[in-house]
DNA sequence: TATGAATGAGCATTCATTCAT
DNA sequence: TATGAATGAATGCTCATTCAT
């Protein structure tokens, strides 16, 4: 890896920045290398291509994600769903965490073009729909949730609140009954989802009570992430 | 629109057929050109940018989505609506159908960036969660739905459908308990959220006898769609 | 040539808008249809060539401007000198002579380059300098020039006049001492050039008092010229 | 600037050479690029746009001839004003400086369409006029020249002069009384204009006697133009 | 005569990548 | 490590010209 461990940040960085300000489409290295005050050339000396950049770029952010998760384990099941579902949803003024994730709907949409990014995608689902599901399964320890299946569960939270925002995300600041899109589904969903799997006379925390430690997609300098440039082993 | 009906037709296949091929980002003028077999500088003579073409085409996806659905209106609810379940879904072979909807969703992660594309994907949100809304109104009205809030569910459906065919499509052929991602998701779907509003003694009719009238998006020759070569005139 | 007599004068004038409002070099076709309210192809049908419009369109432009000289030819030489140095120049608000003067220098320029133009500029070279050289000739008989080098003085005379316009046209509406360029160098020409050959006694009549014959350069509908279309023949 | 100078100095020479060769309308960055054994991307690299590198190439044409001018400053009056006049002819064997200056006539040809060229013939033609106005200042200093108006007649001498290179250069080599025609006018230019405002017993020195220190407009490697690249500045 | 449809050749510009230092 | 210089491949778009009717 980069001898200084501030490089290789302040270039995640500035992916980062940059996926923000011009999507993935119209991303350039030369953008990129803007956005971190570095060259194009020193890019390529850690990363051989454009591609191996991104990759080492979605490593960066499921380990991030990953990381937070961990940090959150130990609150109560309902509680971490709750934010879990919450974290789907962006206020609208938080125009840079949706520029964020529409650069990261470009790139996925990229996925079945590419064999690494669409393996990073993957593990990225997996954390997410593992997550859920040990959320539910802890619940259902706790007594709280009934003994549904997890699995199901899980691949339907996901779906449902990655659905709802990807259509709020491509249609804009588009209304449904006078709220976002994503708040509009996140609020049916739980009516009609999650309260039928309450136990009976549990009820979920208010949204605003529950502190969200997943990572809000800012360019936070993270504690130093090995992703060692250019090794070309992938996979 | 074009003297010849068959030339705008035959310019929408190609716009499609190339999609399938090679996906919206690597699309290029040529491909089409080459798709439909005529030259590029034909496809300038029709419409006066890529821009123009593409939205073009949406436009006529979006007709001929809206044709099938009327031609379908006669049908019960509970049929209309498994149809429309169902069809979110692709088989493992439909691999042409699937190639296609990456291609879409390429398309729509450019909805941020592009007024006129988001306009369409808008007006396509509006039919897609109309027609479910008018499905479970018209069961409502048979008497074989419980009278929720329509748009609520609707909007809840689709975002479901949707979130799990992108992620179907992203992930490649993922297994989720040994099934597709869209339909594990859709039997699920079905399991907490369709039956709960099902009237009791009202069962949903079985997928595999369901007529499917929606476009399996093959570019079937559409009865003649009307858009005039290079009005440039937009909203 | 054109059965209809008025079709080959449109498009003659066609040329000469389309000119005032492309310039040569952004003339395009499709731009003189457009300004005559023809097609393409018919264009094509009466020109075989881009280049054969423009050179009948040269062609009727000195035919017209011979004719205007013939019909002149009765009146003193002073006042003949004067109207054709003050034809020369433009006021500010004669922005569609000028326009159209930019575009001829733009054609003037491919001379070099065209044979076909090249002959035509020379033609009306010939013209120009006989025309001046006839007036000069006419003054020396009528007692009222000193007997000069008619060829020398009247090659003098065109050089400055065309070089004051084209660098007023280059340079813009470019102030010389408070007046335009043309004007500016007009007056100085007739103080150093012209009035040092005149009899003693004889004087330069007043430009405002002299009537301009020459053409105008306005779009008008010239009497038929004949130039017949896509003969082939050249020079 | 360029690191290495002589990279900006090839592209002006490529330019240069380009130009001679095809002339401006048909100059293309290809073969530009051609000229100086370079590629494309490359001129891009230095000039965003060809209109960026035709304006650089402009003003590295003026600054050439102001020093050339400066350093011609210390000889008579007289033998600076031949120089200047016939400076502004070419013998017949001087193709190259003829292209040249075809091209350059296309580029003038450009100014009442582009701003950015249109302001570089105007700094170009104040160092003209005031050039020859300095000349006829000096002259009146030194006692040689009668006290004229030095700017009417700096507009005169030049305008007569650019006429008629123009009108040589447009068509072809047109004889005039057996010799070019900006020879003939030069000539009678002196003996009109010049001639009559010498002070009495002073001669203009022969025109074979002077040397011609102003450019030649060879592709002569400049003493270090700084033309940095690409910093879009203007004017 | 007159037109709409269709084409091929050409061109400026962009961008990931490489090279020399 | 880090950079500026340099390149090749690719792409959307323009336009004169041709063809079928």
């Amino acid at each position: 890896m980069s001898a200084d461990p501030s490089t290789a940040e302040e270039i995640m960085a500035g992916v980062h920045h940059a996926l923000r300000e011009y999507g993935y489409a119209d991303l350039t290295m030369q953008d990129i290398a803007d956005a971190c005050s570095k060259s194009k050339s020193l890019l390529h000396y850690h990363y051989d291509t454009k591609e191996d950049l991104l990759v080492a770029f979605l490593d960066h952010l499921i380990t991030t994600f990953e990381r937070c998760v961990e940090a959150g384990r130990d609150r109560p099941a309902t509680e971490r769903l709750v934010e879990f579902i919450a974290w789907f949803g962006f206020d609208p003024d938080e125009t840079d965490r949706e520029h964020f994730h529409i650069a990261l709907l470009e790139l996925r949409s990229q996925g079945p073009f590419n064999d690494r990014i669409r393996s990073r995608l993957q593990r990225s689902d997996r954390v997410f729909r593992d997550t859920v599901a040990e959320i539910i399964e802890q619940g259902i320890e706790e007594g709280v949730f009934e003994p549904v299946d997890v699995t199901e569960t899980a691949a339907l939270l996901v779906a449902t609140l990655d659905g709802a925002r990807t259509r709020q995300i491509t249609l804009g600041e588009l209304d449904v009954d006078g709220d976002t899109y994503t708040r509009t589904v996140a609020r049916t969903l739980i009516d009609r989802v999650v309260d039928p799997i309450l136990v009976d006379g549990v009820e979920l925390p208010d949204v605003s009570s529950v502190e969200v430690l997943l990572p809000r997609d800012e360019p936070v300098a993270v504690p130093a992430v090995d992703d060692s440039p250019s090794t070309g082993d992938d996979r």
